[in-house]
DNA sequence: AATCAGAACGAAACGTTATAACATCTCTTC
DNA sequence: GAAGAGATGTTATAACGTTTCGTTCTGATT
């Protein structure tokens, strides 16, 4: 057991919009693989670093790419697929569906929803919680007799500062 | 100018759950796009009813089978795909992001969201309108600055009749 | 230490989804 | 009938994802 002073420690701040250090949020990552008991092995590990770097929602083929660039490791394919998978079951990635690419979980710890803001311009997407909107799509898939496994909010448009350049 | 008395009517029951002729649903489609003054040409035509015929989200190469086989007349992925692009343009059809695939708009003359409960089991996905989800995620948007120009939610998981089916 | 089982990884081939680039056709308008 | 706009056809290819099978690693057990 790690000394819990020195465990990565959950982020309470409701609003904090992402503003976390990638270092420490991966860290946090290991910390619950740990846990779980489950492994986080080194390409794992890499995959979500690259994630953080990336700055943005990353495709799979550009982590790849990057692999191999970077780390002169040719991983196929399935390879970081099956990477991604174990991730996002932990709760460490998200896949956004419109974009075909994936992005790191700002909080892997909490239950959060998948709601993301994307930007068209700078191609850069934000994670946002809020409970409510779960609340309606329980409401909607209790309505239907519907048993949710996986709920997906994705909203396109141009973030604050790409809205300003754009028109201008 | 068609004669009022004949010309299909918008849907006024909040709570159809999408109980709507497929016939008189694409006479609506045609009735729209003549208000606007774009053109309901044959193939787009041929594609929306496909859409309402096949009673499930559809991916576009099965749209490409169909009108090959059923039709005898070969299409290449194009053309298809620009034909989806329009009736998407129009609201006559919605991509479900999260499976490749499309599905006619039950309320195309309504500004509605894209809400959609798609089961797992069956294949079938039930379209839902829920004006506080909208709501909030107009509220989510202005609190980031965001222009949302595009919005997206799915909920995947089993419809009443799976659920129950697979319980037992 | 040897063995064994399960998890993780590597590689080749393949299947599916989507678009680029360019040609053609069919109207309308002048 | 020439010009232009919108719609469609054709070929090729890019982008995304999966299947299959075999190998390696790891940790537990004997």
């Amino acid at each position: 057991m790690t000394n819990p002073s020195t465990r990565p420690r959950p982020c309470t701040d409701p609003d904090c919009r992402g503003r976390h250090s990638p270092r420490e949020r991966i860290a946090l990552a290991v910390s619950i693989c740990e846990g779980r008991g489950v492994q986080m092995t080194e390409l794992r590990r890499r995959v979500l670093e690259l994630l953080w770097a990336s700055g943005g929602p990353t495709r799979a083929y550009q982590l790849i790419e990057a692999i191999k660039s970077r780390d002169s490791r040719p991983v196929g394919p399935p390879t970081v697929y099956r990477t991604l998978e174990f991730l996002m079951a932990q709760g460490l990635v998200s896949r956004i569906e419109s974009l075909n690419a994936y992005v790191p979980c700002v909080h892997p710890e909490r239950d959060h929803d998948c709601l993301f803001f994307i930007c068209s311009g700078c191609r850069a997407s934000v994670e946002l919680e809020d409970p409510r909107i779960g609340g309606l799509l329980a409401e909607g898939a209790a309505g239907l007799g519907f048993v949710a496994t996986r709920r997906m909010v994705e909203v396109q448009g141009m973030c604050a500062r790409c809205a300003e350049a754009g028109a201008a």
